[in-house]
DNA sequence: ATAATAACCTACTAATTTAATCGGATATAT
DNA sequence: ATATATCCGATTAAATTAGTAGGTTATTAT
């Protein structure tokens, strides 16, 4: 169990999509838009929550991601792990092969740190998140923040349609 | 709170401090042996455990580091956020200078997720882990190593000073 | 005094991981 | 047909982690 800022962008992000779960598929464009990740970034993110079946997709127009099971039922463990591919082939591969058998100390010493960071996060789920006022209120403010900058584009679009 | 093999090390690094306390202070080049991090890693590690006073030093020969506090009395989210110095600088440096205000949803999030994973190392301490049992075995067998390893090396010698 | 030891310090390099970029292919609504 | 959006692989850039090199300073033991 690894905790980096890339756990972080993937909790985001299902997060994104947990929170627009009643508008069906939200597309990648829209969760790098509001999020401000990039957007092959999430692609790559997302192949991987898809293989773990996190999320399920629909191609074309329209399109995008939903989450599988609900919002209630997808831990943030799942998550973090989804994209970490935490394999700790770092420290100590094997049980055998280190070297005069130092780095077992590190070795159970950080699973079982790790076992129970896993057991915490895996009893805090994306739908408890949603329920936080906190996280409720910046969602609504990206929501207006969208719908400007959306109206900006649609006022861009008519300047350029004016001026042609 | 970020947890990364780093914090790994700084972890496995104090817990061997703690483990041979009782013999006064241990040197980096020991440790190195036993946990087989390389000697100039130690040295960066230590220089920020230091700065936190988690240790402290005494030069010269038969010098090296101890804890500045007993182990039950220095956590293990201490020693990680010593050499992590998580400044959390990547996603949202400022409150204010976001674009439209993304980034504080994860802002918001992680620090609470952080809070509270700190909340939980912040009880284990170091002298929780000297007592588990796993950790004794392996800290034994590693000392045996080394014993065997001296051994080897002062056989070594006598090879060496019969050859001259 | 001198030599050996070990902390202390700085700069650099290698390796790994994270993040972004590019250039497509495929499926599907309109 | 066309636009949209997932899907896919390869490449690159940036950041972090880990290791290396070459010293200095303090202190103990001889």
């Amino acid at each position: 169990m690894r905790l980096t800022t890339k756990g972080r962008y993937a909790v985001t992000a299902m997060l994104d999509l947990a929170l627009h779960s009643t508008q069906g598929t939200v597309s990648l464009a829209d969760i790098s838009g509001r999020q401000d990740i990039s957007l092959s970034y999430l692609e790559q993110l997302f192949a991987k929550l898809r293989k773990r079946e996190l999320v399920q997709s629909v191609r074309g127009p329209g399109g995008g991601y939903q989450l599988t099971r609900e919002g209630n039922a997808i831990s943030v463990a799942e998550v973090v792990d989804a994209v970490n591919e935490s394999v700790d082939a770092t420290l100590c591969r094997g049980d055998n092969d280190c070297q005069h058998g130092s780095e077992c100390l590190t070795h159970h010493l950080w699973s079982d740190l790790s076992r129970q960071i896993h057991d915490f996060l895996s009893k805090i789920s994306l739908g408890d998140l949603v329920r936080r006022n906190e996280v409720r209120a910046v969602a609504k403010r990206q929501a207006i923040d969208i719908q400007r900058s959306n109206q900006r584009q649609s006022a861009d679009l008519i300047d350029i349609e004016a001026s042609l």
